[in-house]
Order: structure tokens, then sequence, then C-alpha cells
DNA sequence: AAATAACCGAGACGGTACGTCTGGTCTTTTT
DNA sequence: AAAAAGACCAGACGTACCGTCTCGGTTATTT
């Protein structure tokens, strides 16, 4: 779920919700029933909006990405865009989204072997390796949850997402003895992805190597912080 | 001298046009004529303009920040908001510049205690502890910088000028052999500052005490940085 | 209809898609089937700009006549305002038509007395003795119309529509054997309107009495003209 | 004197283009680098300034006429500009007061063939048949009057001037008696120079042929007014 | 089979900002 | 003192998007 959708129009796959929870009478009923009558959504025009959107930003720029044009070239009504896509940081998000699963499974051996993986993978992603560049996008959303305060709880999310496989390296690393066991988990984070991010920002993706060099400086750090 | 100024308007520094380079003989005579007739740019403006986009950021945010609404505020006209500052990036970069004078003294003892200084005085410049918050200017900065190389190496010049004081510190430890010999300077500062600026990035900046925290968890990996 | 107005927008008249092409049996039906869905054009806003262009000219002058005024005081889109009269002699074009109704029905008899009634008729439009004045607007549109090959072609059809009165006189006097059988009707028009019109541009409206010296001048040379 | 002119600076003097017939060698070059400055006024200034306006009207039309433009192609200060034509109006009328001596001498023999000839100078001056079209010219400085008052009386007096040549051929022909004693002279005048303007006005100039019937249909008109 | 409800495309609408252009005025330097 | 050069304020120009809306037409459920 993303940037409370879930205000907006009805409601799409999901019915119940709190008040449901007494209406256990007839609970069968209510997992079949729809949640109003009327056509639904078409994922064919969710696919073209999407598609649309990575098209006019791969060919054009950021720039370019207007409600209208991504709308035009959809060939979707400007209303029903804005009805599921209230914010070009949503279709953003929604293309971040579909690219949320390309991320490779875990490798990499020992504490500083993992890492190294998971950043490089990260940086991967970024940088378009394997498929469309996420680190413009994700620069955008940034950019735009400055000001608007549902898209930055959205992006906390995300990244919350996005480091559960961080989480679980570092705690094997604890578990193994390898990291002191006070360590400030989400500090220890921050540290770990601020350089990364940085680079994103100043637009100095890292290569291989360097990514190396950076894990092993935070390691120094990381190895006597509690 | 920022963003490639000096290539748009008239010339302003230089002199000579064709027949000028016969008359090398007044040399000095040359230098102190001014490059055309005509009148000057007006610093009065200049100051209204940068006043009036600081007010319209201060009053209503960076999204009320309209090229249109600086010049009917600073009662200047559009033609000449356009040729001084042809973008947002500009005028912001005039209120950072403005600003730069405003940073304290160095201060603070030993390795440690000058790099607590130093991140603190700049966090508190980035919230605007005395004076307005650059951070979301900065901020903004960056956001254009990814779709204008010339705003993108301007920023690259200013963090350069913005860290000198970064530097000495560094040099001083090195000096004094608090630092390894064959310190990476620039990997160096670019690990010291990555938090501060991802902590900006995210709107997060730390108070007083997680400051330190953030230079003792890097010291040790500056450490053993080579 | 004025100016070209049918070639700009969309496509309004066709309807078929890809599908429609084999529903060529029902060719009727196709002719009331709007080409496309979608709101239609707001007759509220076309009189409110149409007003609204009046009002201006009748308070400050055509000088005043900006398209910023007219869409500011109608309170319509710019962009509603260039996509129905993309220029200031549309809109005056506009109030033309409009006033074509205005006209008073034939009266006078005999050859001289109806051309003095159809003179005095639209002088009296021309200088606005009952309604707005005409006078200034069509001038304005002949001015615009010698860098405007389009206005000039309205200018031409505007021209032989309100000189269909004119043409019904003359051909009753031939009839009648007032007027030589030859006549070329081309030329008398144009003969008998030069002079009102050549006052007009030099804003010199004549009043009752000089129009019917005029038309006894232009008839002596009507009744050798061939 | 045109247009109140004498209200202004000191006062000209007419200047009248003295030798500039001989010194072809260098036309071009007086309009790119001329001795500039000083305290007088340039004649040379002037013959760049309306030069400039001929050029471009001829190259780009009177919509390119811009008092910017005149400038910078005449190498001429806008202040000096609107010193001396404080209007695009006044600019046409130099040139127009320019092209005033190159009408041929008076010719034709009669009433009708003195009359001929007249307008076909005219029509020949408006068209262009030798030098620059001074009819477009016309047209606009007509334009321009009907929003100042001032160009109004300059036109008038202008025409006044233009017709001298057609009071002498109509006080001849009354003189002959091939007109009648009592004409009114002003209303004769504006009756046969009606149907040119008109076909000026609507950009339809007549050729030979067409000039002597409109004589001749006018003449019929003439014989019997008074 | 109807009625109903939600979806969809197209696009007109009132607005607002954009970046450019011109109009006039004023300032500075040169002659 | 007049001329050039040109910076200045003011504001209209025509374009592009914004986000809302209305219009017909299309599915799907409910009655």
């Amino acid at each position: 779920m993303a940037l409370g959708e879930e205000k907006r129009p009805p409601a799409r796959g999901e019915v119940e919700k709190r008040g449901d929870v007494e209406n256990r009478g007839d609970a069968e009923k209510t997992a079949e029933r729809r949640a109003s009558v009327g056509a639904r959504r078409s994922e064919a025009t969710e696919a073209a909006v999407l598609g649309a959107t990575a098209a006019l930003i791969a060919e054009a720029g950021y720039g370019a990405l207007t409600m209208e044009a991504v709308a035009k070239r959809a060939r979707a009504g400007k209303a029903t865009l804005y009805r599921w896509w209230p914010t070009k940081a949503h279709l953003l998000l929604g293309l971040i989204s579909q690219a949320k699963g390309s991320m490779p499974p875990p490798r990499g051996e020992g504490l500083r072997g993992e890492l190294v993986a998971y950043i490089s993978d990260m940086v991967a992603l970024w940088r378009g390796d394997a498929g469309p560049a996420m680190g413009p996008l994700i620069r955008q959303c940034y950019a735009e949850s400055w000001s608007n305060p549902d898209l930055a709880l959205a992006l906390q999310e995300e990244r919350r997402e996005r480091w559960t496989r961080l989480t679980e390296i570092l705690n094997r690393a604890v578990t193994r003895g390898d990291l002191p066991q006070d360590l400030d988990l989400a500090r220890a984070k921050d540290f770990l992805m601020s350089w990364p991010f940085y680079l994103l920002m100043t637009d100095r993706l890292p290569d291989a190597q360097s990514i190396a060099q950076m894990v092993d400086d935070s390691l120094g750090g990381l190895h006597g912080m509690k």
C-alpha cells in the first residue's frame, strides 16, 4: 500500500476493515461480496499508465513527465489518471513498486560479503544495470516528499521494506558475535545507507571497488557502535 | 562566481573587441575602463530580488517561489529577473551565497571536538538556528541540479568551498598523527558529510547529542581508512 | 461561419475509429452522433467573452482590448479564449456578427429613397445610434486583415453578406428600367459603398443630409455606368 | 511639418538629402558605422533610422517594425529614436514625406486625361511601381490615426498637400466650363478619391483600365454635382 | 431483462506560471 | 549637450499544465 491510497476511492480488492470483525455471522458472504457494483478498475489502464510514465521518463527525462502527457500517451482520461494517481509521485512510486521484485536473492558470505552484495544489488537497481534506472525516480520522490508529508511517510515505509534484508544481515552478525550485542540497529542502518544515498543524491554512484571500500570504512565505525 | 553567470550577459570583465589588440601600450588604462557605455547593473534591484525570494520562501514555502511573484514583490521587471537569474535555482544560490559569511569561526579542541563543532555549526545553518533555514534551500538546489548540469557544477564548487574548514581539521589531525598519513582526504570528507547530508535529505536533522554520536561512529571508520 | 473557425479544434465531424468502418449502413445515424464525447463548448463563456470585449472597447477604447484583459473580465481562462478566438480580430468579428441582426428592415421608395435608407441604416450602425458603435470595430478588423489573409477573406464574406440588401435594391432598379440593363453590379456596389467607407476610415461619418447628397452624386455616375 | 513635432525638441530645420545620390559607394557603410555622437542632431542618424524603418518593413512586414529593432538596425539609441519619432507612425510619416517628391509631374489632356494620369500616378506610388510601395505604409498610418488625434491631423494635412494637384485639375476644369461653376470642391475631391482609397484599404489596387473606368463613372456624378 | 452504479475515454473549462518580447524611461560614458 | 549603449520597470503575448468538471458509452452487479 502506498501513499494513503485507501482514502480516496472505494476500496478495490480489500473489503473488510474494522466493523467487519463483528459481522462474523455472514462471513463467507462477506468474503465473496464485491465492495460495490459497477465496472472494476481496469488493469489494462493501470499497465498502460505506468508504461507511459516509464516511457516518458526514459525518452525525455523527468521534466517531460506531465500528467497530461501520461494520460495522452496511455490513452487514458485525465480523470482516470487523477483518480488512481493523484500526484506525479504516485506514478513514480508505482514504478518503484513494480521494480521491487527484481532485487536478486541475498548472497555473499560473512558480514562484509553480505553487505557488499546487498549494497551492490541496490546500486545496480539504482543505476539500472538490469532494467530501467530507479535512481532518478527515487531522487524525484524524495524531492517531492519535502513538500508532501504523505509521500514522506510512504517513502519511510518504502525504506523500511527495502531494508528488511539489511536488518537480517545485521541481526545475523550480532547473533554470530561479529557485531556488538547492544548495537542500535536503526542507527546502524542509517549509518550504512547514508553514504550510498549521498552518492545517489550527488549523482556519483560508485563502482564495485568503491563499494567494497565503503563497506570496509563503514565497518570500522560499526564495530565500535553501540 | 556561480553557475556560468559570466557566459550570458554582455561582458562585464572583458574589454577588448577588435581594435584594442593594438593598444597594448596602455594596458593598465584598459584595466580600469568599463567594457561598454550604458547603465550598470543595479545593486538595489539585486538586493530587492534576493529579499523577495527569501520572503516568499519564508512565508509560503518553496512552492510559492514563482519567478512572477519574485518580480512583482521585488518591483522588478521579469526581463531583469531572467537576465540575471535565469532559473529559480540561481535565486536560491544567490541566497546561499549571501548566507555563506554567517558561519561562525572554527572552535572545538582535538579532532573530535573540532568535528562536532563543525557539523553542529553546519546543521545549525541548515536548521536556521540563527537566521533563515538554509536546509530546504539546499535541498531544492540539489533537486534542480539533477536536471541542470550547470547547477550541478555550481553545487560541487559550493561544496568544495564550504568544506574548506573540514579540510583544515582533517589536515591538522593527520599532521598531529591522529589520523593515518595516507588518508584519502576526499573520501574521508564524503564519509563524514554523508550522514548529515542524508539526514538533511530525509528531513531529520539531528540534535546536539546525536551529532556527537555520529562523529564518534564515523571516527571509528576514519581511523582505519586509507 | 467566420475565419476558418472550423479548422482548428479536433475533429468534431468525424466518427469512425476502428470498428466503425463496418457500420456504414446507418449513415444518417452517424450524422447526428457527436464526434467524440466530452464537454461541449460553453455558451455562457462565449457570451461572457463577447460581453467583456464590448465592455473593454466601450470603456477604454481598442487600445485597452487585451486578450489578457478580456480573459480576466470574462472570468475565462486564457486557453479557452485562444481556443475559440485566436486573434483579437476574431473577437471583433464575433461582436460584428452579433450586431448583424440589428439592421432594420428595408424601407424607402424608389431607387434613391431605398439607397438613402440603406446607407443611413448602415451609417447608423457604424456610428452606434442604437447600440454600440460598429464603425471602430470594423476599422480595426480591416487594419488586422492587412496582415492576416484569413481575416481578409472573412471580411470579404462579411461584405458580401452585408450587401445582400444593396444587391436587391439595384436589381429592382434594373428591372424597373431605372438603371441600365447591362450594369456591372459588382462595380456599382463598390462605387456606391466606397464613399461611405472612405468617410468611415477617415472618421467623418456623414449626417442625414450629407447622405442624401452622396446618393445623388453617386447616382449621377451610376446612370451612365455599364 | 507633421505631427506636432515642433513641440518637443529644437526644431530640425528640414534636412533634405543633399548629395546622398552621389555617395552610392558607401551606402550600406553609412548604416553600420557612423561618426556617431556629438552635440548636434546627426543627419546621418536620421537617414539611418528611416532606412532601417524601410528595410524592416520591406523584409519582414509591418509586424516586424519595432522601435527596438529600428534602433538596433540603425545603430541608434532608443532614447534618440523616441526623441525624434515618438511613435511608429512618425517613422512611417517620415518615409512618406521622403517619397513625396517622387510623384511625377502633371500630365494628361482634358479633365478626364488629367484625372486618369493623376490617379494612375497615385496608385503607382501606392503599389510601388517605382520604388517602395507606399500603400501599406499609408494604411498603417490611418490605422494608428484612429487612436491618435495628432496623427489624424497630420494625415489630414498630408491629404491636403497631396491633393494640391487634384485641386488644380478641378479648378482648371471649372474655369474651362467643363464642370459647374458652383462645384463644392471639397466634396468633389472626396468623391473622386474615395474609390481609389477604398480599393487601397481592401487591398485591391486597380490596373490602368480599371482606373479609366473609375474616372468615367465618377465624372458622371461630378457633372451634376453642386 | 431491467435498473443501477462505477468505471472509462475524451476533452472543455477557469486558472496560473512560464519565458519572451516590446514599450518607454533613465543612467552612464563618449564625443 | 546630444548621442551611443544598454539596464531598468511594466505588462501583454501565446503556450503549457494544472486539477476539476461534464459528457456519452461501457461493464458488471443487483433486482
